[in-house]
DNA sequence: ACTAGTGTTCTATTTATCTATTACACTGTA
DNA sequence: TACAGTGTAATAGATAAATAGAACACTAGT
């Protein structure tokens, strides 16, 4: 797995986890890979999985059970506000960046616009 | 100055200061605050003050006169062409992310119109 | 020459993160 | 009961980032 050094790496496996399961690669109620497992799969150490679990179970999203493993939450309504979150926040902040740098809604939008056509050609 | 504890805040000072050339509260030619009074501004260490620093001169964004002082560089096309980097660069982000959460362009567009106009009337 | 203001560099210390390792607690199955 | 697979916790060590403090190098004005 790709990390940035500019931030923490349990804070990016967090991200990774949440994206899996929101986009439905991992599904409500369904098992994750034990945390040994997953540090292999994100050549990370067993506490650093840890640590982003644990912020994912007291959040909601995933549910532990000791000796068992850890599931993904079986209330699609928890899913559906973290998604709504994600995305508001991802938004909120690539707008106030672009807004600071003294680009008016409709610039925004232009630049956005025009990275998408870029980016449509290209494929 | 308000830091993300995610971030190092040598590299978010650079962005500040970045920030404020490109929106032309610095302009090109002149003279920044000491490193000494950067530091109390944004209350940092010098040396991390310093750390951002020597990236930007580095980049060719601040030419650094010892005993003098700290200078925006005169050159408005590396102004330019550091905004139309950071502009990119926001916008490759916000795409990506928001891409990886399975949302189409159109969805993409209308979340960040649905963004402007509540923010919009909340002003 | 002196001094104040500037950038620059160095050392030492602290803190957060990450790793490695070990141990413990619980579940299910043979 | 034994054992393998799971989550959880604790310790110790390594590294990067940030801080504090001191010193050095250069400029301009007195």
């Amino acid at each position: 797995m790709h990390f940035d050094d500019k931030i923490p790496i349990y804070y990016q496996i967090k991200a990774h986890i949440y994206h899996e399961i929101i986009t439905g690669t991992l599904q409500p109620g369904e098992k994750l890979p034990s945390v040994r497992q997953l540090a292999l799969d994100v050549t990370a150490n067993v506490n650093t999985v840890q640590r982003a679990l644990s912020e994912m179970i007291a959040a909601g999203i995933i549910d532990s059970k000791r000796g068992k493993g850890n599931f993904v939450t079986m209330d699609e309504t928890k899913i559906t506000d973290l998604k709504t979150q994600l995305i508001t926040e991802q938004v909120a902040r690539a707008y106030q960046q672009l807004h600071a740098l003294n680009l008016s809604d409709e610039e925004i939008l232009n630049s956005l616009k025009h990275y998408m056509t870029q980016r449509g050609n290209a494929e």
